[in-house]
DNA sequence: TAGTTATTTGACAAAATAGCAAATAAGAAG
DNA sequence: CTTCTTATTTGCTATTTTGTCAAATAACTA
């Protein structure tokens, strides 16, 4: 199946919003809006497995959404997009009009 | 499995992402931002059966994205959070510097 | 009545998913 | 070096979701 350029973006873009459908990812990153945070942190956040959690992260990575860096034993995470944060809040309020 | 309400209101919110999450439903969602279409200029616009079109519709107005108003025999669909185009952009920002 | 636009309803294959257990890595601390 | 801790990766499984289409229905027009 050809491809065209315009569809790849599309397909891009959508990825993000894929990555960012997910309870326990959207959790973290509106976390991570309140500054950095380790993954253990972010681990009695949403209450899973670390592995779990290690896994959501790298998917938060993958499409750009979050940073990270080792730091001793731990590694922390940080928000690559705050604008996220707005969009949350936009979403936040249609929502509350329904 | 209980569910608190603050889980419940992360998940409304993971079901919004989750709508945008896929190239045709993003796809529309921008054309909305220019005005409101019917659906089969949609359809044309995304090139798939008109079942389909309209399932993706119906899922993009169930967690209020967008509204639909029938006039005659056409239903003109419009975008109902303007603030999506703006995280759009902040996205493809943030794909243009990978 | 016939034609058009759109939605709904199954139904189905395919894909994606989340999650965990176990293995691996990498640094810290004794 | 050994051990402990934090984190990631690697199968693997079951579950769910997914997108899509064909056919039926609805609603309006001519």
């Amino acid at each position: 199946m050809m491809k065209t350029e315009a569809e790849k973006m599309m397909h891009a873009r959508a990825e993000v919003f894929k990555a960012l459908g997910h309870p326990a990812r959207l959790a973290m990153v509106i976390a991570l809006g309140k500054g950095e945070r380790c993954v253990c942190e972010l681990q009695e956040l949403v209450g899973s497995d670390m592995s779990t959690v290690s896994k959501h992260l790298s998917i938060l990575r993958a499409v750009g959404l979050v940073d990270s860096e080792k730091r001793g034993l731990q590694v922390f995470y940080s928000l690559n997009c705050p604008c996220t944060l707005d969009f949350v809040s936009c979403v936040d309020r249609a929502l509350a009009e329904r």
